[in-house]
RNA sequence: CGGGGCGUAGCGCAGCCUGGUAGCGCACCUGCAUGGGGUGCAGGUGGUCGGAGGUUCAAAUCCUCUCGCCCCGACCA
């Protein structure tokens, strides 16, 4: 490709609204442009991205025996009706009429549709298990979508449903998608690793999630050094060990803390560690009251594991101030379990503390020495909170270590909840009709290139793992509209890299070589040559890798070879 | 949806408080010079100031309504 005929959109600022570095560079590089709220529109430079994504994702799909199918972006509303979702979707599925006043949506998420082919195409057991994927533009209407191309509205998924008689062929399939996709990260070149996931909504008894590892990723991620714990932080149960209570050594006294409401605050003015201090969180609970969750100062609420007790709402929400207000009589950081007129439930270490101190329900007051039933009764016991690196493993084999990851896939064992709802059966060996059991498999295609950006980028802008680099060389002439002997030097590889199928760009604009060189930096392509007059005087071309810190010259003769051997690695 | 913020040229911003001919930097176009890390000089293109209504002799600026976008929370690939 030649730049001078390319839109290569970079820009030097990035749109002020633009936050995360992934955003930035893809608006920066000029991949992107919004259009709407979560909505984008892909240039040429990112679209060879995302095709690169798309194609790798499809290759092993196929290898793996899967086969591709596409299905409509707009769906009819009865089928939704059908499995019940079109009333439990809510807000996030987005409905519209055609012309006839009839009911369909956008899909988020296929379900439906491939259940009622299947139902309509397989009849034996002899056509099963199958396996049915496609590459294809979902549309959920996220209440707030945000970090560019990471959570938009509209986005490229895989999206795959398999098809069996039994649990252990379910399984099968399972296990294959589960070493079908570690192969595909391994080839996108990404750090990644797959961890036991809750099922949430989906439903379903086995999930596990593949996370893109960075800093920045919104998720939590639990796992041991030797590999064989790892895990969603929503699934990490809390060690049970050293819950033994410490006898009480003092009473219970009311203090003055003026103005301080932080556990922080708190602990410092005491001179009491954040691990004494307890801290009560105000939440809705299930039946429009409200719970207090009692947690140790040093310890953070896990809202996963809290939403699962039955007294508390799900979605979990917080209390308002003017309720908490309200019904307690004080104000949200003086709170504590002493004589709360609420259900109070307490973390299974908030319980293992004794002599801690806690908010006494009166504004710029706390308790110290206090005891569990001693001066308060024993409340309710839970699991609700996050586990904390360097705790044991739920398995017993070494200390837990907490990373943040992107999440990119997602494999779910899903049973029969829309087989059954939808009537999806087939004849077994006996000639018995038996509902199909099914598993879905997800891969956020165009978040994989956000990911990809995440984990790999410097302050020059983007470096590409070389299989999902736009191009993957760059050639840079300096001053080529002043030699002709540089022009045809140039054109001669160029053409020669091309027809070996390297996927090399030219910038022949004529721009001045720092220009270039900033511009192939920011739009991260792993390879760069350098053509200068001098450099022709003395028969070599400079070779610098986007991760290199310093070019080194190669000989004229041998750059073909030396391309060669460095796009292998 | 709750809380916060922002809409002025493609991008980044100033002007608004205190109404009086719409500005700066980058980008873009032309010319000359320059030519190994976003070069210099000169000249130029481009904006119904998000939209509607109102106040006023006069509105980017004041008032009312509205739309859009971003950030923080709950959802998810």
């Amino acid at each position: 490709m030649r730049l001078s005929q390319y839109l290569l959109a970079t820009l030097r600022e990035a749109p002020a609204d633009a936050e995360v570095i992934s955003h930035r560079l893809m608006l920066r590089s000029g991949m992107i442009r919004q259009l709407a709220a979560g909505i984008y529109t892909w240039l040429p430079l990112g679209l060879r991205v995302l095709r690169k994504v798309e194609a790798i994702v499809r290759e092993e799909m196929d290898r793996s025996g899967a086969q591709e199918v596409l299905m409509s972006g707009v769906q009819p509303a009865e089928l939704w009706q059908e499995s019940g979702r079109w009333d439990k979707y809510g807000p996030e599925l987005l409905r519209l009429k055609d012309r006839h006043d009839r009911d369909f949506c956008l899909g988020p998420t296929h379900e439906e549709i491939i259940t009622d082919l299947v139902r309509r195409e397989i009849r034996s057991y002899k056509q099963l298990p199958a396996n049915f994927y496609q590459i294809q533009t979902k549309f959920r209407d996220e209440i707030r979508p945000r970090f560019g191309i990471m959570r938009a509205r509209e986005f490229l998924m895989k999206d795959a449903y398999s098809f069996h008689l039994t649990e252990a062929c379910l399984q099968k399939t399972y296990d294959q998608m589960y070493a079908t996709y570690s192969r595909i990260f391994d080839r996108l070149g990404l750090k990644y690793r797959a961890v036991l996931a809750d099922t949430g909504n989906i439903g379903g008894s086995t999930s596990h999630e593949f996370h893109v590892l960075a800093d920045s990723g919104e998720d939590t991620i639990v796992y041991t050094e030797n590999g064989k714990y790892a895990a969603n932080i929503e699934m990490t149960p809390a060690p049970d060990e050293d819950l033994t209570r410490l006898a009480s050594q003092q009473t219970m006294q009311t203090v003055d803390t003026p103005a301080q409401h932080t556990i922080e605050e708190v602990s410092q003015f005491l001179k009491v560690p954040a691990e004494r201090c307890l801290k009560t969180l105000i939440v809705n609970g299930s039946h429009d009251d409200l719970v207090a969750l009692v947690l140790r100062g040093d310890h953070e609420l896990n809202r996963v594991k809290a939403e699962k007790l039955g007294a508390v709402a799900k979605p979990l929400s917080f209390a308002s101030a003017e309720t908490i207000q309200k019904t307690l009589k004080c104000n949200a950081g003086s709170i504590g379990p002493v004589n709360l007129n609420i259900t109070v439930i307490a973390d299974h270490s908030a319980l293992a503390v004794g002599d801690f101190v806690c908010g006494a329900n009166e504004n710029g007051k706390h308790l110290t020495g206090v005891n569990w039933g001693q001066d308060l009764p024993e409340p309710q016991a839970a699991d609700i909170r996050n586990v904390v690196a360097g705790e044991a493993a739920p398995d017993g084999a070494g200390e837990l270590r907490i990373a943040r990851g992107i999440e990119v896939g997602h494999i779910f064992q899903l049973g029969t909840k829309y087989s059954s709802a939808m009537k999806a059966v087939c004849l077994d060996e006996k000639g018995v009709s038996k509902t199909l059991t099914m598993g879905c498999y997800g891969i956020g295609v165009s978040r994989i290139v956000a990911a990809a950006i995440e984990q790999n980028n410097d302050d020059k802008g983007i470096i590409w793992p070389v299989a999902i680099a736009p191009f993957e060389i760059a050639l840079v002439p300096i001053n080529m509209h002043k030699s002709e002997r540089l022009r045809t030097a140039v054109m001669k590889l160029y053409q020669e890299l091309s027809d070996a199928g390297i996927e090399v760009v030219l910038d022949d604009r004529k721009e001045r070589p720092g220009v270039m060189f900033a511009d192939m930096e920011l739009i991260g392509i792993p390879h760069r040559l350098t053509f200068s007059e001098s450099g022709l005087d003395a028969e070599t071309i400079e070779y610098k890798s986007r991760t290199d810190k310093d070019s080194q010259d190669i000989k004229l003769s041998d750059v073909v070879g030396f391309i060669h051997s460095r796009l292998m690695k």
